[in-house]
RNA sequence: CGCGGGGUAGAGCAGUUGGUAGCUCGUCGGGCUCAUAACCCGGAGGUCGGGGGUUCAAGUCCCCCCCCCGCAACCA
């Protein structure tokens, strides 16, 4: 007999700097579905998910908490497990970058690539802040200065490893080409060529100095190895590659499925694959990058108190009500709206209306006219027959076409489809009609016959996704676990004639909407209230594999003082703006061109076209700008300064105002100070 | 002109190779009474973002413009 064909699909390991919230559980759901599916339909299915716990983030708040940051994601990870615990994820294994073994793989992942010489040693500049030990990005720097303790950065470089991704883009970009199926959706192909690849790709930093929490470089202990590296490995470590045992990697490698959020689709088919052609290993067939949840009214975030908590959904509508919401409402791949309104809609008029209230007047049917003994059907004789058992006939191959293409929310409504014909056709045939004259008792059987067919075909679809429900029907309908609910052997006619059917609880109680949506903006705005009471600094979401976001600022603390000598090396001047245009390539920047008195027009160009949307009215005026700032290249100009203005306000509220002199007599070139 | 996606009934979406514009929810009216005030049928509601063009025929093909959203870059 041929071994079973495997299926090995995974989702990002998530960052546990906090709990996880409903865009985490959508994504795994997902995966949950699809691996369920396959295993239903006879593959020998490898599902698995994780945590990524290293970096400086974590480092960080382990320490503001006074724990060790292995205590830290401990106890995270311990909430990310008992939520897949919580809503049914069937995940075959769970890796944490903790993990011995993965950690000796990763160790071994890179000494490899340093080996043969893709990896190599070299530095890079970054802004650092000395009584932190921190590096930042650019983009992190709060005012041009360190985010959490508001002193001034300095440019400092680092030693660093780099991973030589340039070597192995010409082989990535044709692996791409003829494999059109490699990154899903299509529109994400087009994106990774023509804003990464085409190009050209630069080397990517690979190691750290700055903090500890990471994986040791083994032949250069002051260097742990960076993100991508660690993180994106996991796909393979957990499967024991580069173990001693590597019995799994070797039976389920290349993975089929990388289920992804759209923000990470880049590592997965950039940075991953190159890190696989350079191990000499074969590709993963997909990677699939899903949408986002947006909410009604905006992003989540903690500080609104909107922050969709998984657990208390579940908690309130019941697993199965949520998991048929993630994977019915949102086009997979595109992003969706999550609204209460929306979700309490799809419980009511899908699970309650259509498909508890099916269930529910089948068997009181057949109770109230059979006693609950199923009863023999006649050969169909109407066309109402013939094409609800058509359509039910049909059903498997629907749903396998749907889930071949990852059409998530089409192959649940293939399902409901069915259930939508079978309420329909309880109207046409008139069961009660027909019990009313014994004379149609043979037609009243098959009528209820089919009902409670259909609804064994439905039960059996639906249990990848909703694997709590699909046993509830089938208790209801009388059919034990077994033959009778294996999808591959689904065959129309088989549920025996005598099943007793015994009516349960409702499937899904009818929500009241309007009491319910009152309770829930009572709730929101308690954690609002909540929120605001904390007063603590904005924290991000827990974010998925990579990239990863660091801290966001700290409340201010009272600036440390500078001596004066420090002062006096910032040259302030009057400058004359001889000239001011947009930069063509930017939607903030505005290009000065200005008299310092150097003798000849300085460059400095400013991120604030927002709120000077005519650039030729500043044009002989007189600003105040910084003069020995190290220039920088923006948009391929270099700017040689940074001009003064004032800012308040915050986000969409911020004003600004260049600060200009009173008096244009002032000479461009004079000293400030 | 950085790259990409999108603009179709009040909302959310389908619309394959051009041939009478559909689905779900909501709304209005009717039917039914087995059922979780659930179910079924019907009506109203669309200048298919705007403007040109090709064609016997364009949501669908071509050109121009407007608007949204991602990604990237970027606020010395």
């Amino acid at each position: 007999m041929a071994e079973k064909k495997t299926f090995y699909v995974t989702t990002p390991i998530y960052y546990p700097s906090d709990k996880l919230h409903i865009g985490h559980a959508y994504c795994t759901v997902a995966a949950d579905a699809v691996a369920r599916y396959k295993r239903m339909t006879g593959y020998d299915v490898y599902f698995l998910t994780g945590s990524d716990e290293h970096g400086q983030k974590i480092e960080r708040k382990a320490k503001e908490k006074g724990v060790t940051p292995q205590k830290y994601v401990d106890d995270i990870v311990a909430t990310f497990k008992s939520l897949w615990k919580l809503m049914n994820i069937s995940n075959d294994g769970f890796i944490r970058t903790t993990d011995d073994y993965h950690v000796a793989a990763v160790q071994k992942i890179f000494k490899k690539l340093y080996d043969q010489g893709d990896i190599y040693k070299s530095s890079y500049a970054g802004h650092y802040c000395t009584p932190c030990e921190s590096f930042w990005l650019e983009r992190q720097l709060k005012d041009g200065c360190c985010p959490d303790c508001g002193r001034p950065v300095e440019m400092v470089e680092e030693e660093s490893y780099f991973f030589r991704l340039s070597k192995y883009a010409d082989r990535l970009i044709d692996h791409i080409h003829t494999h059109p199926e490699f990154i899903q959706p299509v529109s994400r192909t087009n994106e990774m060529l023509q804003n990464f690849l085409l190009p050209g790709l630069e080397d990517l930093c690979v190691s750290r100095t700055s903090f500890k929490w990471g994986i040791p470089v083994t032949f250069d202990e002051k260097h742990v190895v960076y993100v991508w590296l660690d993180a994106l490995s996991n796909y393979i470590t957990k499967l024991g590659f580069y173990s001693g045992d590597d019995s799994l990697y070797r039976k389920y490698w290349p993975a089929d499925l990388h289920l992804v959020g759209k923000e990470i689709v880049r590592f997965h088919t950039i940075i991953w694959p190159i890190m696989l052609m350079a191990l000499g290993e074969p590709l993963p067939k997909q990677v699939f990058g899903h949408g986002w949840l947006v909410l009604d009214g905006g992003k989540m975030s903690k500080s609104k108190g909107n922050v969709v908590d998984p657990v208390k959904l579940c908690e309130r509508y019941g697993v199965d009500a949520i998991r048929y919401f993630l994977l019915r409402e949102v086009p997979f791949g595109s992003d969706g709206v999550f609204s209460n309104e929306a979700l309490i809609y799809r419980i009511n008029s899908d699970l309650a209306n259509d498909l508890g209230n099916l269930l529910s007047r089948t068997v009181s049917m057949t109770e109230k006219y059979f006693d609950g003994v199923l009863p023999a059907p006649t050969a169909p004789v109407a066309a109402e027959d013939d094409a609800l058992v058509a359509q039910a006939r049909a059903l498997p191959a629907k749903v396998e076409d749907c889930m071949e293409k990852l059409l998530l929310p089409e192959a649940l409504d293939a399902s409901f489809s069915l259930v939508r014909s079978c309420n329909k056709y309880i109207d046409v045939t008139m069961p009660w009609a027909l019990a009313k004259d014994a004379a149609n008792r043979a037609r009243l059987g098959t009528v209820l016959y089919n009902l409670a067919e259909c609804l064994r075909y439905v039960g059996v679809m639906l249990q990848p996704y909703l694997p709590d429900t699909a046993p509830r029907i089938f208790a209801q309908l009388g059919v034990a676990q077994g033959p009778l609910t294996e999808a591959l052997s689904l065959s129309y006619g088989e549920l025996p004639v005598g099943t007793t059917l015994q009516k349960g609880e409702a499937l899904f109680p009818r929500i009241d909407v309007k009491a319910e949506l009152e309770a829930l903006e009572e709730e929101t705005a308690k954690a609002k209230a909540a929120a605001e009471a904390a007063a603590a600094p904005a924290q991000k979401a827990a974010k998925e594999v990579a990239p990863r976001q660091e801290a966001p600022a700290a409340p201010a603390e009272t600036p440390a003082y500078i001596e004066f000598p420090e002062f006096e090396k910032v040259q302030l001047r009057v400058c004359r703006v001889l000239d001011c245009q947009f930069v063509k390539k930017s939607e903030k920047l505005l290009h000065f061109t200005l008299d310092a008195g150097d003798g000849e027009p300085r460059t400095i160009l400013s991120g604030i076209r927002k709120w000077y949307p005519d650039p030729e009215a500043l044009i002989g005026k007189n600003v105040i700008a910084v003069i020995n700032l190290k220039p920088r290249k923006m948009c391929g100009i270099e700017s040689q300064g940074m001009i003064l203005s004032a800012i308040t306000g915050e986000g969409a509220e911020e004003t600004l105002s260049l600060l200009t002199t009173v008096d244009g007599s002032f000479p461009g070139g004079s000293e400030v100070g």
